[in-house]
DNA sequence: TTTGCGTACTTAATCGTTTTCGTAAGGTTA
DNA sequence: TAACCTTACGAAAACGATTAAGTACGCAAA
């Protein structure tokens, strides 16, 4: 490991100067500094970050909060993952790394994500995929820790939100221009902002539509979960009042639909239209296609990363923004025209 | 930040004696021990992993290597982002973080991987889903930091590899135990060990069971690509003699072929038999469920990260490993029986 | 009594940087 | 010529930890 200390020698100048030329500095001549970067080179240099962090306390890496829960975390999670693929694209970008913050320490015990964070003295962090009522998340929000959050909003914190209102609005709008009257919701688990602004969204807009929802057309489901999404669809389809179309709380679930449509023979869009969320590769892929939203993943993570760099980089210009990203209609062949043909 | 000096003035005793009485050296008295110990935790103490690091030359930090070619990176890969879930999982248990490498630096210019894994002062490097012929990674791998590698193996190096021989081996067998003698292959992409091994045992397994391979049921494909799969699917479909089964490089591009086989009226597996690979998610899902091999991603993450960090933690005494990690045949409703009924 | 030894500490060096404060040399200005 | 800048560099402290070496003390063995 060649250190600054072995590039002085070899140029007879002092580590001060080493330093100094190595990040421009000023009072380096013009020569002097050509000779001590030339060397530098030669010789294999490259800086020792814990040194430097613990000089500057700029770490130059940023902390990455998901879930870690065994056995799943947010890794795959496709809608996070790839926020997280395009976050850390963005970063690397402008020269930060990226490390998780969980909250194992061998040596010292349970550490707090906020510790964690010291620990690592990470610049910022990326606060993803959690539950944020978590008393160690909150905290962790709430210090002088530049922080960006994902799908959840804190009072003076950066966030990048997908618009679920809008999407839901779109969706159920477009349902209903298809003339469909009975559609059933089967959504994700409650208490998360993004659950709770989605059934709020598709209340508001039946209202707006002046469409009447009936309550067993509102189902508890839960996200990601294919088996479970088969049996809500499954009592649906039991109902004697059937809707003509069920809107999933994301495309997994809206897969988990399918097969339990197409189980009782029935197919899609013909029989019954589905129509999904997150607008994920397979849904794209399918056959009959998904009608889905299209969260718009790489930009979110793109935004988050410029917003908080922004904010590491310059505190006090940069202003506490909450993004709002617009998802996309995609139409699909899931849900069919009904009536007015 | 609360350091150890700030200890020693609130206890009377020295940094040196503080440091020892939290690392738990011998040479500190029982009662200034606990002393030290309560006092750091009231004023809520925690180490600084720079400064540490800086000192010992050891990080408890792994570094990971995955493609970041933009605007994918093996994160969006659920084979890959399964493996580093549970490769996470395992070494935060044994108290260490993951740091991505990659070979942006803005400070300094660009950075091999080698040079970033040394700048970041990691202990260890988790290579995967990379191009294993690029100089880069090869350097690295043949550097002094212990790695381990996912998928490929280096001479003297640790690996954990998928038994490809032996997966597609089973589900040949099987599909020839169906009573199948016109199968297809789509592989993937050549010039990487997984497919070379892949076609290799389908060839070898046909030759076993002393089964015909027309040339033109080897069909090259590319993973993940599901409207390319479609295509030759669809290709296959199109031959006077078609293959009673066809054998996807992988799940998503089985669906593909799924696609493409409903699309022409026809039904699976009743028309025409299809497997896939990887055991993903979807695949146990869908309807009908598809023949595929799970591959224990979970299983080859834990192994990586332990044999990783004996290897860091015990240099001399850990032998180096190639460990074969053997997927499971799931038979699923995709391949019919044909004939003897 | 002397020697030796274990215990419980402290001192001080060190890891690789950065940065403040000097300072010497040379040039300007009055 | 005296006073004052600039410019280019170096010395040294500091970041927060670890650790080898030293010291002082008490006590047991010879």
């Amino acid at each position: 490991m060649v250190s600054m200390k072995d590039i002085s020698a070899a140029c007879g100048v002092s580590v001060a100067t080493v330093s100094k030329a190595l990040n421009d500095h000023k009072d380096v001549g013009e020569e002097t500094k050509l000779k001590i970067k030339k060397i530098a080179k030669e010789m294999g240099y490259f800086p020792n970050s814990s040194a430097r962090a613990l000089k500057t306390n700029k770490s130059y890496n940023i902390g990455v909060l998901f879930v870690d829960e065994i056995p799943k975390s947010g890794l795959t999670h496709d809608y996070f993952a790839s926020i997280l693929d395009s976050f850390k694209v963005a970063v690397e970008a402008k020269g930060y790394d990226l490390t998780f913050i969980n909250s194992n320490n061998l040596r010292k015990g349970r550490l707090s994500y906020l510790e964690h964070s010291k620990f690592r003295g990470v610049d910022g962090v990326l606060i993803a995929c959690v539950d944020f009522h978590d008393p160690e998340v909150v905290e962790l929000a709430q210090s002088d820790i530049p922080v960006v959050t994902i799908d959840y909003a804190f009072k003076d914190r950066l966030a990048v939100l997908s618009d679920n209102t809008k999407g839901i609005r779109d969706l159920l709008t477009y349902i209903y221009s298809k003339g469909h009257r009975k559609i059933a919701y089967i959504h994700g688990q409650r208490k998360s902002r993004v659950t709770e602004e989605r059934i709020q969204s598709f209340l508001d807009t039946a209202k707006e539509l002046a469409l009447e929802v009936q309550e067993e057309f509102i189902v508890a489901g839960k996200y990601r979960d294919i088996p479970n999404a088969s049996k809500n669809a499954g009592e649906l389809l039991n109902l004697k009042d059937r809707p003509t179309c069920i809107l999933f709380s994301d495309d997994y679930s809206a897969i988990g639909g399918m097969n339990e449509i197409k189980a009782r023979g029935l197919s899609i869009p013909e029989d019954i239209s589905i129509a999904g969320y997150d607008g994920s590769d397979i849904a794209l892929q399918m056959e009959p296609q998904l009608t889905t939203i299209i969260q718009d993943t790489r930009m979110i993570g793109r935004i988050a990363a410029d917003n908080l760099i922004n904010m590491i980089e310059k505190p006090g210009k940069t202003e506490v923004e909450h993004v709002m990203i617009e998802g996309i209609l995609i139409e699909g062949n899931s849900v069919r025209q009904i009536g007015t043909n």
